[in-house]
DNA sequence: TAACTGTCTGCAACAAAGTTGCAAAATATA
DNA sequence: TATATTTTGCAACTTTGTTGCAGACAGTTA
């Protein structure tokens, strides 16, 4: 198994185990988010649910994934840069779901542009997600 | 009950019931966006969940309320502008919610600015949710 | 305003999604 | 290798969302 997996998980202080290595290589080896269910019924895997909600919680928590709303509010999940740390997030980058295959990407090229507010009102956390068809799916 | 319900309801080709005029009347009593739950568990109110979940459904259809996807992963419901007409929504507006009070709301005054995409790429629909803290929470 | 027609509601039963406690198993550390 | 700590997987449960259907209700027409 990849050697970037145990390196990702000692540093974030998290025992080396089997289903955590399993479910941080499919991060690694898909480049599009994954939810849930795509993880607890990956072919030739059967993970318990439970152990993956908490993986993914656990993984969330230490920063190693985020999180992308969508709008049939389902979540999904996708690696983050390695510049996020315990609980604070640093993903400022938009998501982007196409709505002919349903992949769901990090657009990380592109920063999130600044947006207004009423006066008094602070700004924390902006999430953009675009829904729209993917070059893939245009070409077809 | 207010006049502007039945008319909602009749513009919309949709009959007036006991329950689609209370549900109705808490979006146009409340500035918020509300949950399911919000709805279900009104205070004073009884209503199936069924019923709730139907008449949710029908008035996003209709074009009467728009969804809000939140990072919790929760559905919440506003009124849409008199501009949407069915299976059209035309909220170019971006939502806020609170992490002190809650509170979510539609910042109709501000509209979407202009996302890029990778060539090829097609954008549909850009959802934005700003979380922050609202101005009345900040002067406490 | 009575009768008819089509829509809407609420119940039951179910399916899916998510949570909690706990004992056994696996991991990390010394 | 032994010990302390963390993690897993099962069972049982709660919450959330869906479907079918019979009875109730709203809207229309005479």
């Amino acid at each position: 198994m990849d050697s970037r997996i145990h390196d990702i998980l000692r540093r974030n202080q998290l025992s080396v185990t089997a289903s955590r290595e399993k479910i941080l290589n499919l991060f690694l080896t898909n480049t599009r988010a994954l939810a849930h269910a795509d993880i607890e019924h990956k072919a030739g895997e059967r993970f318990d649910r439970v152990t993956v909600y908490r993986t993914l919680q656990t993984f969330v928590e230490k920063g190693i994934l985020h999180t992308i709303p969508t709008a049939d509010n389902s979540v999904k999940y996708a690696l983050c840069k390695n510049d996020c740390f315990e609980g604070h997030h640093h993903d400022n980058h938009y998501h982007f779901i196409c709505s002919v295959c349903g992949k769901t990407e990090c657009l990380e090229e592109f920063i999130i542009p600044s947006v207004k507010l009423p006066k008094e009102y602070l700004a924390n956390n902006v999430e953009i997600v675009v829904n729209g068809i993917c070059g893939a799916c245009r070409k077809k």
